[in-house]
DNA sequence: GCGTTTCCTTGGATCGATTCAAACATAGGC
DNA sequence: GCCTATGTTTGAATCGATCCAAGGAAACGC
């Protein structure tokens, strides 16, 4: 019998069992690969010594390379990894993107990383076939890297007025935003109060207009410009629209409440950039006897699931989220090159967090 | 100017811009690998052929090879792909282990697959380090294609009598569903109803203790023993407590309580398996104008967010979810043979969905 | 008995990089 | 002018498989 290998290395590869077989390593290939095209009785054998000296099967690292395909989509974003099971709307994003992989036996590798050299090396070093890229933060950067790679990929929520040259999906942020501010000026509402996205490097407060014209993600540009294009057209003085700029969490949404309800007037309706942060405000309203929508208007902004079941429903302008993964998948896939840059359309969605103006 | 290749085939390698620099493949690997070590003007030259032949940078295909280690670690389960973002459960689980990889620097490959065919060739085939394996159906299946591979891989709430040999965290399921049995019949509660996991083959619809015994998945038998132990203790006949199987979502939990509801003797307890299952009953009842826990107590199994924050919030037994995802990466990436398997302690959380008996 | 066909098996080439010992070049010391 | 130290570059070997053209053996037809 051959001497056991020391626990720790695991040296036994497809030409070992070759050789302990007797057969050739295209012979024992192919009792892994296309069993039926070996003879019964060298199949066995060679199986026998597999199983005998703890060989694992035909190592993937050694497949791929021949192959070329990994089959395999990277999804990179530039935040923490778990940013795909706490945020809400790359949750419902990833739900989908996960479908049309299942559908098509593609497998899924999560890629990001905090720190941008980390970020840039995961990037370059990812197992993948192509990627789809979430912009949310930092999304430039990340398509430049991913563009390196010269491998397809797609960009979700790209800037708009980022290179023509990169596929990308994304909806029609100012017709949205747009859709959400017509509805409560239509409500009678007068004074607003927006709470944006982050736009600088991870800070909060109150911030202005001209420092979200500056903001590193589009969205929030256009979002803001869609916001604030509609209250003009109806005359309402954006200068006075007090703007704070939150990093999509608790703690930054409710400082931004506190701050804006401290205000000499108090706004009727707020304009939240994601249903995140109306989801909170929500509660902050709530905790201060606020009530919505009797006293304050809220409308989110993504058209994430928990807001058809908060407290009250939350009146939201809806990203086809669904659809964006869909052809997201689909663009990797099949990556013809036929594919260019997509804007989906959005939905205003009236639930119970909005209503008539107080005042 | 060399021509440009179609833009179809990319069989640009690193050998050819080495020919193409004029230098060798050793010095081309160098001067991406280490630069520091290759003359300024010969770094120069060579990147500047990768530019013009259109080079993404070294492939990780090739580098994988050599370098052996993938830096990825593979999350399994026998559920679809979108399990990982739709079940709470397994987000917050996955939003540890996230936390884990990036703590270290690791990378995530979602693998999974309904088709059992497809889920071998998908494991058999994941380019990973090792694997996590989400033991929530079909478990010791996925169990041994997981074995079979020779990489390191922790179980997440195995079968315990199971094989010993395989790693695995889990927890003590008997004593946690006893901890929520004994906290009802403490409460004065008599009469039960048990809403059980998936035992057989994705189905609904009422069940017997023996058909339980029999479930795959060893939590869901352990839990109901947990249960009846705890009842049989204070002479409850358990023999008369309705058992419900489901799913795991909205619609057969529903079914499950109008069966249970329907019968002569309405229950006053609900013991759920799982959160999940116990915040659709609590949507169920409140549909209903049962009041919680005025008429009915329900308490889940897990100790997901959501149920902080249900309406009531939710009394559970909460696992050291957290804690769990933690200790399976570190096994993973530590691979030092010495981990072996691991029962953690439950809690019981008491908040507001259970209270006395209303008989 | 010889040519064909069929079925298996062989061994070399290949996938795309990294690594490392050896070769080479240049400069400096004596 | 020779020897050593230092800094670069080379080219072969390796990682672990798959693929394929060619070869060998057995079976078949005539």
């Amino acid at each position: 019998m051959a001497p056991l290998i020391s626990a720790k290395t695991r040296p036994v590869r497809l030409a070992d069992i070759a050789k302990a077989a007797g057969v050739s390593h295209g012979t024992a290939s192919n009792v892994f690969a296309r069993p039926e095209i070996v003879r019964e009785e060298v199949r066995e054998r060679v199986k026998a010594a597999a199983e005998a000296m703890g060989y694992g099967g035909p190592d993937p690292k050694g497949r791929l390379l021949r192959a070329g395909k990994v089959n395999a989509i990277g999804v990179a974003t530039a935040e923490p990894l778990s940013y795909f099971f706490d945020d809400p709307f790359a949750r419902v994003m990833m739900a989908s993107i996960s479908q049309a992989c299942d559908a098509t036996g593609a497998g899924i590798s999560l890629v990001s990383a905090v720190n941008g050299e980390q970020l840039a090396w995961n990037i370059q070093s990812a197992l993948v076939d192509g990627f789809i890229v979430f912009c949310v933060d930092g999304g430039s950067k990340l398509v430049q890297l991913a563009r390196e790679r010269k491998l397809p990929f797609v960009a979700l929520d790209l800037d708009s007025d980022d290179d023509d040259a990169v596929a990308a999906i994304g909806v029609d942020n100012i017709a949205g935003a747009g859709l959400a501010a017509r509805h409560l000026t239509e409500l009678g509402h007068r004074r607003f109060a927006v709470l944006t996205l982050p736009c600088a490097d991870a800070g909060f407060g109150p911030t202005t207009r001209e420092q979200v014209e500056m903001a590193l993600y589009s969205a929030t540009r256009d979002r803001l410009r869609g916001y604030f294009a509609e209250l003009s057209r109806v005359d309402i003085d954006v200068s006075r629209v007090p703007i704070y700029e939150t990093v999509n969490d608790e703690k930054s949404v409710w400082a931004g409440l506190e701050h804006i309800f401290a205000g000499a007037e108090a706004p009727t309706a707020v304009l939240a950039m994601s249903d995140r942060m109306a989801l909170h405000a929500l509660d902050w309203l709530r905790q201060h006897d606020i009530a919505v929508p009797g006293d304050v208007s809220v409308v989110g902004f993504d058209g994430v699931p928990e807001g058809a079941v908060s407290k009250p429903p939350l009146t939201t302008i809806v990203q086809p989220i669904a659809e964006m993964g869909r052809l997201a998948v689909k663009a990797i896939l099949e990556n013809d090159g036929s594919f260019s840059r997509q804007s989906l359309p959005v939905e205003l969605v009236v639930r119970a967090s909005s209503g008539p103006s107080p005042t």
